[in-house]
DNA sequence: CTTATTTTAACATAAATATATAGAAATTAT
DNA sequence: ATAATTTCTATATATTTATGTTAAAATAAG
């Protein structure tokens, strides 16, 4: 019913992988091996990599043995910073964030609805650092691996 | 960051002012007034509502004197019902609920996190009626006559 | 120092989907 | 019959999603 954009969900994944591969903050990783792991059209990635390089949560170098490169550690990066660089606003509805888009703020029972809808998400998403993403990762994976290594015993 | 689409946030409206003039179910409102009163063309009022009549939301009576009406008693219409009628899925991405949207299912972090946004809104918005927003609306309405009252006086 | 290579940056275009409007046929009450 | 109203179909516009093409910057090699 409400759906996250592509770019949201493919930032996520890029922004994922970036810290996959982070080390100190300067070894770059080009778009290209990105969008091999992540099976994402590279022209795609590059529209979405630059609002995120505007919002100072990736650095860009540039030329041969360049690349793109967290620009905080893992830890330091919400998921809510993520989706707010790529969907410009961090709610439901236009009207919870600009208050000209809907004439009927005041009497529109509705609105109460959405607000609190997106302060949920706000919320849930405000406290997920790709770090959590990370772990989350490797939780998967270890299980992955114990399922098909118990397969082949 | 995430959208409600205007489908489901003109829906919840007419759906809200339905609503408010349900008497017994025999009732009929016409369309043209739900689009004077919530200002949302009466064109794309007639396309949101056929989604609303097949999943027996709303009843339509047709010809003269005919418009349409709530199926149910507003307590028992809850708000995630007509998202779903209207948005088809109820979940921020595909893959929440068609696993073959995604190949990546198996391994991908960020599932789990669109996962349990899902059902946060999921229960957020099953949680709550068209009752619910009557009375929202109530409470809402009622303070600002007494603002204007007492600015007047 | 010059040239070739790697990579980001910028711009343009195409395809798909969401949003909105328009016209007319079908149904019913009076 | 006539007027009111839903229902169906078509079309226009805007936005999102995705691909292609070229230019600019930085580096590496000779
Ligand atoms: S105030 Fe924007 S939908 Fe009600
Ligand atoms: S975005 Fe669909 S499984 Fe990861």
């Amino acid at each position: 019913m409400i759906r996250l954009s592509t770019k949201g969900r493919y930032g996520a994944r890029l922004m994922l992988n970036l810290a996959h591969h982070y080390k100190n903050g300067n070894e770059a990783v080009i778009l290209k091996s990105v969008s091999d792991e992540e099976e994402i059209s590279i022209r795609y990635l590059e529209q979405i990599v630059i609002p995120l390089k505007i919002n100072r949560l990736v650095k860009s170098i540039r030329g041969a043995g360049g690349g793109y490169t967290l620009a905080r550690h893992p830890s330091k990066i919400k998921l809510s910073e993520i989706l707010h660089a790529l969907e410009g606003s961090c709610c439901l509805v236009e009207c919870v964030e600009d208050s000209d888009f809907c004439s009927r703020m005041g009497i529109c029972a509705t609105y109460e609805v959405w607000k609190k809808a997106s302060d949920l998400l706000k919320d849930y998403f405000g406290n997920i650092t790709l770090q959590d993403l990370i772990e989350i990762s490797n939780r998967k994976n270890t299980k992955i691996k114990a399922k098909s290594k118990s397969k082949n015993n």
